[in-house]
RNA sequence: GGGAGAGUACCCAAGUGGCCAAAGGGGGCAGACUGUAAAUCUGUUGCUAGAUAGCUUCGGUGGUUCAAAUCCGCCCUCUCCCA
């Protein structure tokens, strides 16, 4: 049971594994080394790369040793795999940026102290290559035919792929290449989406090292429909505070699917799996138990536990009846949208941006689906006395469960 | 390089001179029902505006016209066939 490699099977976390016995073995017996690339297309990861991260960490408390792969390199050229479009390319500047802030973020999750993990940057070799010795040493081993087989380009061939993106495979391989080749790595791991991706460097290593290397792929964070979770109206779900705040974040757990709960607590939180399997018994709204757990657990390790608590309380404040949390979403005003002595509801609506327009305010409003301090709000005019404004405002609420505090100061 | 097509709102996709802010579907948002779930049903979905008004939108740009997403020129991007 202590072996990592069945911990990852049973939370249900692996999707496909290049020599399934051989990987467990490995795993018992020694402790490796093994990567996982992220790449910096924003400055912040979000919750589709969590499982990626617990992989690393549940590794690593297994004594082996993580090689984050930050790919400030490969991020110049855009993987195609199961996209549809081409990525927009990014300037130097920002994906630059995106790797810092990527580097911060995974340091908060894994111990990167002496030989415990390590932290690398493609851009550091894939950057010098020169294109003729590349295609001579690296080039030479890959065929198109089976490339073209490949099911992560698929999609793109039917609406068109270009050379710079068919390149993806290739850099990514000489990345396994390389960190073999540096650090021993014999491994390594990724989303599904990712598959192709790493056979290609597993073999690469085979031809050119003629040693076996090995890869592991994780079932992608999706819903009962296959939909990838994550996503909101807003984008996705951030790690970053700042992006997605924690009561957001605790929210969007909050609010899985019922289907989605048990998979989300396997993959995403380290709560044991017996515990697990007792909420597998909830019925009904019993279920709500096991997404307060879920949202809890997450957001205590992404944001640390006073957080944690400051989004559950909050939650449980608003949904509960009493609402006096201080920790939800707030806004301050500014003094000129005051007229006449109070606040125009449009206005505290577009300030605190529960909605983008005020055309969409007036439908809110018509449709019934703005209440201020619980009170439902009648009319477009209606305006927010500035009294009620003072100390910690008002409770603006859109629809069933989005809460917004407004407040002047 | 030659030839044939295509670019419409968040996405897919109709529309080929005025009735088009632009059908339909998806998605989103709201309402009912619920368990802060799912499914279902209803409404809504460019912006501004205290009514039937104005403004910006159909790859870009410049024209023709009383009037264009729709016609013409040039440009950009993409797809397909040929080389």
């Amino acid at each position: 049971m202590s072996n990592v490699y069945d911990t990852l099977v049973e939370r249900e976390i692996i999707a496909q594994c290049t020599n399934e016995e051989k990987v467990r073995e490995i795993l018992e017996n020694e402790n490796v080394s093994f990567y996982i690339g992220f790449d910096p297309t924003a400055d912040s990861l979000h919750i589709g790369h969590f499982v990626q991260i617990m992989v690393m960490v549940h590794m690593q408390r297994a004594g082996h040793r993580p090689i984050a792969l930050v790919g400030g390199g490969t991020g110049k050229i855009g993987d195609p795999s199961g996209k549809t479009d081409m990525r927009k390319m990014l300037t130097d500047e920002e994906l630059a940026h995106n790797v810092e802030s990527i580097k911060s973020q995974l340091s908060r999750f894994l111990d990167f102290g002496e030989g415990k993990a390590i932290m690398v940057n493609n851009a550091d070799w894939l950057l010098k290559l020169n294109y003729v010795e590349f295609l001579r040493d690296i080039g030479v081993h890959f065929s198109v035919n089976r490339m073209l087989a490949a099911e992560c380009f698929k999609q793109r061939l039917e609406k068109g792929l270009n050379f710079i993106e068919f390149n993806y495979m290739l850099m990514q391989s000489y990345d396994f290449l390389k960190l073999y080749q540096d650090y021993e790595c014999r491994f390594e791991f990724g989303g599904d989406d990712q598959w192709s991706n790493i056979i290609g460097g597993v073999e690469l290593i085979r031809r050119v090292e003629g040693a076996e290397a090995f890869g592991v792929t994780f079932k992608l964070l999706t819903n009962s429909e296959g939909v990838k979770m994550g996503k909101t109206v807003k984008g996705a779900v951030w790690l970053d505070k700042e992006k997605t705040p924690p009561y957001e974040l605790y929210q969007y757990l909050r609010n899985v699917d019922d289907a989605d709960v048990i998979k989300c607590l396997k993959m995403l939180t380290f709560v044991p799996l017996e515990e697990i399997r007792e909420m597998e018994k909830l019925e009904g709204s019993e279920i709500n138990q096991a997404k307060v757990r879920l949202a809890y657990e997450v957001t205590k390790m992404v944001h640390g536990e006073e957080e944690a608590e400051k989004a559950k309380s909050a939650a449980e404040s608003l949904f509960g009846g009493s609402k006096d949390s201080d920790s939800i979403p707030s806004t301050e005003i500014d003094e000129s949208f005051l007229t006449d002595g109070s606040l125009p509801i449009l206005d505290a609506l577009l300030e605190s941006g529960l909605i983008p327009s005020k055309a969409e305010g007036r439908r809110l409003i018509k449709q019934g689906g703005v209440y201020v301090n619980d009170e439902k709000v009648p009319n477009f005019d209606y305006a927010i006395p500035t009294e009620q404004l003072e100390g910690d405002g008002v409770l603006i609420r859109k629809g069933k469960k989005t809460y917004h505090r407004v407040y002047v100061n």
